[in-house]
DNA sequence: CTGAAAGCGCTTACAG
DNA sequence: CTGAAAGCGCTTACAG
């Protein structure tokens, strides 16, 4: 049987005072005006009893948790896995607790999540919101909960964001592709209405369209997420087939890559002499893949922080402003985008 | 601002009643002789006010927080990262919310968060214990707070533990190599008194000397876990070294076979003609490997989920008896250990 | 069938 | 310099 922990009433007994002055030595405030000799006293009981103030009652009086609820979209996913890591720790550092859990992707079970995680009274929400949670996070607005979105955001609603410019970095990854030589540039990509996938497809198509004008067109295939592993190898064979065949893909996420690579390893073809690959984000699984990938690399790391701190912010200062933060990515050059 | 959460109070004054009164109706207690037609009413304000329950005001009174503590030895290791998300699924079907930090093999870092985690009431704990954590975890017993070890366990301290037998994998895994022709196999591993670390060496050690006797002896480099990355490569050149060089590696955990496999690509040895090898645990970084790595499969799954179902028994039936639960971990044969 | 009251462990404005 | 008292939101044994 769990024995009871030591609380502010016992130190009070032990040492022969109320319980408003124990409080009130041991929460160290300037303006308690305790005598020296008790507080000393006291401080040691509360020493000798190992005494530890329950969180849970300083919470329910405050009406604070120092929690920051994290939904992430699919912690497999070692993008999302390690962002979670930054944002614990930075949140650490700034003495809050973080409580996480993932969507998967389904509005279902954000939904879920944020019933959860606000009975538990976080103090705040970081998000990365998957298809059909808009009303949700308009939800979570209304409630004035403070709030931040990572990685996607809904244009149409207005909220703290921490997000990269996807646009522009896959502009500049498809450049590359173009800069070496490369013309058919297929792309895959999730069919997702978020907006970080769209910047990502336009990005593409409209590089591609700069490039070449009505001469080569853009060669895009979504697939769907919950049946992506299929999907990517019918893609590829698409790709592949016909009388002009692509000689470079581009993938929109590194989850597609790893899908893609291991097909193109199947189809015996040999990156990049047969075919150039690039993609978003990085996987562990890619350290012994035998090319090195050309890629985009974003700044998890202030990604991670900067939410944090954001939300910190909303928290203590809840008439600030919406903060929205756009970073740019990083084109990490490999070999796997060199001319043939 | 944040506008306050609707509370019992609210809807005891919309629906003019006390809050006793709405409390039962909605803790949904069977002795709770509340008319239908009151109860009815209730449950309809408190469903177009939208009421949650303050968890928080619940855990204070029950005393209950229906939150785990997870406590590894280092999340950036797969092993653990997959470990700690079987454990959250399964603690998520059993109505519990899991908070959970790394130790990173710091028992000063483990004290910390033992702490942390106590101060917010966690129910109990599931801890992967490092080094120097002996007196931790007794302390725990002794304030009877519930308690599960995995991967590893002091056997001079009696606890609830999920572990597998490290020894018996070790030792077969040793064997693949010997069937398969292997002579002179080196092990690497860490330095690290722990139980789990020293089983596997004895595996590795015993094996050997059942087999070869006094002809052959165990060829083991005991290497330091904060500098990891140089060593590795100071123990396989010195395994490669001499008249006897070995013909095969038997690394004791994942982290240190990629460091290690890393090496050998540099030196340009490849697997398994010029050098066999042999790991426990897996690696998203192994996919891939072009090699397909012979390694032991511990039975993740299953020991997270004991790990949650001990607990909260545990939790629920403190006095229970120690459960101590012994998993056989599985050989994958890949081609990394077959015969050049 | 319903409510007043105590209490979980803490904080803090107020009184002395 | 110290303490009685109210209150955070909930539960529940007891009284009516």
């Amino acid at each position: 049987m769990k024995k009871r922990q030591v609380s502010l009433k016992d130190i009070a007994n032990e040492v022969g005072v109320s319980i408003a002055t124990v409080s009130y030595v041991l929460s160290d405030r300037k303006d308690s005006r305790v005598s020296e000799a008790m507080a000393k006293k006291i401080k040691e009981v509360a020493k000798t009893l190992n005494y530890q103030p329950n969180k849970i009652a300083q919470s329910l009086k405050s009406g604070k948790t120092n929690t920051i609820g994290l939904i992430v979209a699919d912690i497999s996913n070692p993008f999302f896995a390690n962002i979670a890591r930054i944002i614990e720790d930075e949140a650490t550092k700034l003495n809050y607790t973080v409580i996480f859990g993932s969507s998967d992707e389904k509005a279902e079970k954000s939904l879920h999540l944020i019933d959860f995680l606000s009975s538990r009274q976080v103090d705040g929400f970081i998000i990365v919101p998957s298809e059909g949670t808009d009303n949700q996070i308009i939800q979570l607005k209304q409630q004035n909960i403070p709030l931040v979105l990572i990685d996607r955001y809904f244009p149409n609603i207005s909220t703290n964001h921490v997000i990269i410019d996807n646009f522009e970095a896959s502009g500049k990854i498809v450049n590359e592709l173009i800069a070496s030589g490369y013309k058919r540039i297929g792309m895959i990509a999730y069919s997702n209405p978020l907006f970080h996938m769209r910047e990502r497809i336009r990005g593409y198509q409209e590089t591609i369209q700069n490039h070449f004008g009505n001469n080569i067109s853009p060669n895009l295939v979504e697939i769907d997420f919950n049946d992506s592993r299929k999907q990517v190898c019918t893609a590829i064979d698409g790709l592949l087939a016909g009388e002009n065949p692509i000689d470079a893909i581009f993938f929109a996420t590194n989850t597609l890559a790893i899908l893609g690579l291991k097909y193109i390893d199947e189809l015996s073809l040999r990156v990049p002499d047969d075919i150039a690959i690039v993609s978003f984000d990085e996987g562990e699984a890619f350290d012994f893949y035998y090319c090195p990938l050309t890629h985009i690399r974003q700044p998890l790391d202030e990604i991670g922080k900067k939410a944090v701190q954001v939300l910190t912010q909303q928290i203590t200062q809840p008439d600030m402003g919406e903060k929205q933060i756009c970073l740019k990515a990083d084109l990490i050059k490999g070999k796997s985008s060199i001319r043939r």
